[in-house]
DNA sequence: CTAAAAGTTTAGACAAATCTAAAAAATATT
DNA sequence: AATATTTTTTAGATTTGTCTAAACTTTTAG
């Protein structure tokens, strides 16, 4: 078994290879992590000993299987009980992230399987991202990013890639949540901000918005 | 806030203390933490030191207001969970002492109320264990345990004092679960080992189980 | 293609929680 | 009351995850 340290260092490591399974560099998870590159260089060693990851130096790592899975584990945990904190504690969507971040650590294989059933095996969470099953498979449905859409185009909101309570606070007053059909009416020349239809209201949002919410087309 | 572990050693100086209210010594900390004496002073001077305990050289330690509410939140916690485990995931109530040990420390009031306020506000855990409210006050109905019934004198099962799965097991296979009416119907010379009617079949038990079942006469 | 900048690692240190072995205090025994 | 036993504390060491400062690689830019 692994430290909660050890773990989250797992899954920042997944998180920042998940798009491109690129060699993850040390100060990229300094940074995720809050710690110094040093002490990034030191858990990465450790990491690599117990054979979670791939590591050379310089070179930065990648998770092997075994990681993976592990780190996999961690994001179904996190993404279940943000299903739980939601649809059954009623909490909203910008108030779980914290939450799940403690309770992705409680270590009982049953306990998970059993909140799936409990949850009715939910496939996605409150954030458009989907929960791996047991095995670790799940639906990697990629979506395109708003900023992409160009002028007349239009979509469903899938997904969001950032969680922080300020974001997500933002869409829900702009009446941007999941599932919503939005349109782009224009785009501003100066910025790059994007006009939208939503519900036949008519929104505005930047372009760093636009960036982190994730649509069907 | 505190660590994992300075948790853990308040709530065990609390279930230490509670009954007695007298100094607890740093032996009995120690059997209970599995740690050794050594590692046992140590921590209690730093809680000393946070003003949760208070410390006398070889004199054991009891527990300040601030230090008695830290415990009891715990505690409240932990049985909470157990409730959530057993009436909504199914477990039986051997089985989910080690998950809320884990899951007691997670660090979010909102959460523990919304919990409470999903579980219908119970009163007692799978045990038969009082559960705090927020402000700490809970009934402190105090039980006879069934060691001490004479024969022909009859009394409800309204909880457990001891919480390892084979003692829960035990009792499960004998029927002596929470709410049952025992009759004790005779005992023995020998060993003091006793005989009941538990809903008219006739059982036999150590005096050593008998001293961790607790009964409303 | 070399020099500067950026990124990474090493070395040595620290705080938390633990340990063993030895010393000191409290308690029990004769 | 003196001694033996038990309990507790101290001293010094270890492990985990972190840090700073300095050294070393790799990458970028002129």
């Amino acid at each position: 078994m692994q430290s909660f340290t050890e773990e989250n260092y797992l899954k920042i490591i997944y998180h920042l290879s998940s798009d491109t399974d690129v060699a993850v560099q040390t100060n990229a998870i300094a940074e995720k992590m809050g710690t110094k590159a040093a002490s990034v260089t030191d858990m990465i060693k450790k990491l690599a000993d117990k054979q979670l990851i791939i590591y050379q130096k310089y070179q930065g790592v990648k998770l092997t299987d075994t990681g993976r899975r592990t780190a996999i584990n961690i994001v179904r945990k996190h993404r279940l009980w943000e299903v739980f904190l939601v649809e059954k504690l009623s909490f909203k969507w910008d108030e779980v992230h914290d939450i799940a971040e403690e309770l992705e650590h409680i270590n009982s294989s049953e306990l998970i399987e059993r909140l799936d059933e409990f949850l009715a095996f939910p496939k996605n969470d409150p954030h458009g991202d989907p929960i791996p099953d047991k095995d670790g498979k799940f639906d990697s449905a990629t979506f395109i990013k708003l900023n992409k859409l160009k002028t007349n185009e239009q979509g469903l909101v899938m997904g969001v890639s950032e969680h922080s309570s300020a974001f997500l606070k933002h869409l829900e007053k702009l009446g941007l949540t999941l599932g919503k059909l939005v349109k782009v009416t224009d785009i501003t020349d100066f910025d790059g901000s994007i006009e939208l239809l939503v519900e036949s209201k008519k929104i505005n949002i930047s372009r760093e918005v636009a960036k982190h919410i994730l649509i069907k087309a």
